[in-house]
DNA sequence: CGGCAGTTTGACATTTTTCAACTCCTGTGG
DNA sequence: CCACAGGAGTTGAAAAATGTCAAACTGCCG
């Protein structure tokens, strides 16, 4: 019997106060193709439970800290989790924000390496921690245990790559922005479906001016300023935590 | 009998008139650990030589376009391949110089994926190409293949977030340029060396004004005007293609 | 020698950051 | 129940920095 106390399971508990939850919404069918470890697809992973140690954390703590040595790997079975950089002057870079399957500490690949990002949990979570040398012999004793794991780190550099795309390339702070909203929405809406159409694209924006200057480069007033403007141009629509780009396209042609 | 003919030796064409080569050294020990597939440590990859077709290319060609579906992996067995990305004003961004064990084109991990990245050659290169299916069914026989491919993409994943960083986080234009002026340095001398020092560190700039731009996200003229700054204030001295950072911990501290 | 690619420098314009003040909302504790 | 503190969002004005445009300089190669 499979134990599934690891279940990936789609509840999330109802926003706080404090926003920050980017739902990144959890793969619709569970196809024996998966791509997530935590949704046990493969016998092989029958005995994932025999290794490392499962833990529970409340919002707000910190599971990796840059800069500390590579040597565990963790899975995020429930819950979601901010991955960050930061700066000696307090400026902070938000690559991403993970969620169920999501593999942190990815860098432990490599040996003798340090962790490049800090993650911090956003809501309460289960995470399960299994040391560097277990993960790798459970990694080259289970083909597919592999394979997912690499589809995991393709899609962490898929994401860096777009970040770094996204600061480097619009110079305009108005471009930053746009193609951050866009990029959250279609992530959001649209897990896998790459088709980029006109249509209005709503999702639960649950990061604060703050949060999305981070991921954009961008100080927090600059962001308010902009959100007003695309309000004003029609681009944007927030109703409390809902967001809608009205025209995705044009926004992306006009901005981006 | 194992096929060399793919032999990464540490051979570089003589520099052009147009720089451009970022030196990253070759692996000085093939320890029997190698972390590059062309080293052929592992009697795995004894029958590498069957799969894939080998080519050669000149300088200036293109081999993968950003948007272009991802259906083949290309190895690198040598030469020097530059990695961009571009806005649709022409603006670019340099994302690393790919050299000998490189893999490129490693969103194919991901099926029905397009390439995020250009790659083009910057010197005559030898390169293999190995269409998406059989490298998957390659890596899924040999465990070797597998874990090469696995670090190749953290060390892409590492590149990555690096360049996300260094633009998000210096907010000035001197931290971006110190920053990366340090990490070409840091590449190029030690490859694995981790240690911080304050040696002078000497390294051969290859890359115009105009490259070091686009991996710093800065313009050409605001990287020449900084140079000049550093080399007034002592930090870097730069003779033909040779350039020798000071006084690197120093360096690092005043800008980043 | 001319031409080209790369570099350097200046003046200027534009943009975003910075600093500061103010509002709104929520959760807490008296 | 109310007052208050604190986080989040908004807005304004001024400052600082980089981008833009333009022109001249350098060294190399044919």
């Amino acid at each position: 019997m499979i134990d599934l106390s690891w279940g990936c399971a789609g509840y999330f508990p109802p926003s706080s106060r404090r926003p920050a939850i980017f739902p990144r919404s959890v793969p619709k069918t569970s196809t024996p193709e998966s791509q997530y470890l935590c949704t046990f697809s493969s016998t092989a992973l029958r005995d994932f439970h025999s290794i490392g140690i499962s833990r529970h954390y409340e919002a707000h703590e910190t599971l990796l800290r840059e800069g500390l040595p590579a040597n565990h790997f963790l899975i995020i079975c429930s819950g979601r989790v901010k991955l960050t950089a930061a700066s000696t002057e307090g400026r902070l870079l938000l690559l991403r924000v993970a969620g169920p399957g999501d593999i942190l500490g990815l860098s432990a690949l490599h040996e003798h390496t340090l962790y490049r990002l800090t993650s911090e949990t956003l809501a309460p979570c289960t995470i399960k921690s299994i040391p560097r040398a277990d993960f790798v012999r459970f990694m080259e004793n289970h083909t597919d245990v592999s394979r997912i794991t690499a589809l995991a780190l393709a899609r962490e550099y898929q994401n860096a790559v777009l970040t770094a795309r996204r600061l480097a390339l619009y110079s305009s702070a108005a471009g930053k922005l746009a193609s951050t909203l866009l990029d959250l929405a279609r992530a959001d809406e649209y897990d896998s479906a790459p088709a980029h159409t006109n249509l209005p694209i709503s999702f639960l924006m649950q990061l604060t001016h703050e949060d999305l200057g981070s991921m954009a480069g961008l100080t927090r007033e600059t962001v308010s300023r902009l959100l007003t403007r695309f309000r004003h141009e029609g681009y944007v629509l927030q109703i409390h935590d809902r967001m809608t780009l009205n025209h995705p396209l044009q926004m992306e042609t006009r901005y981006c």
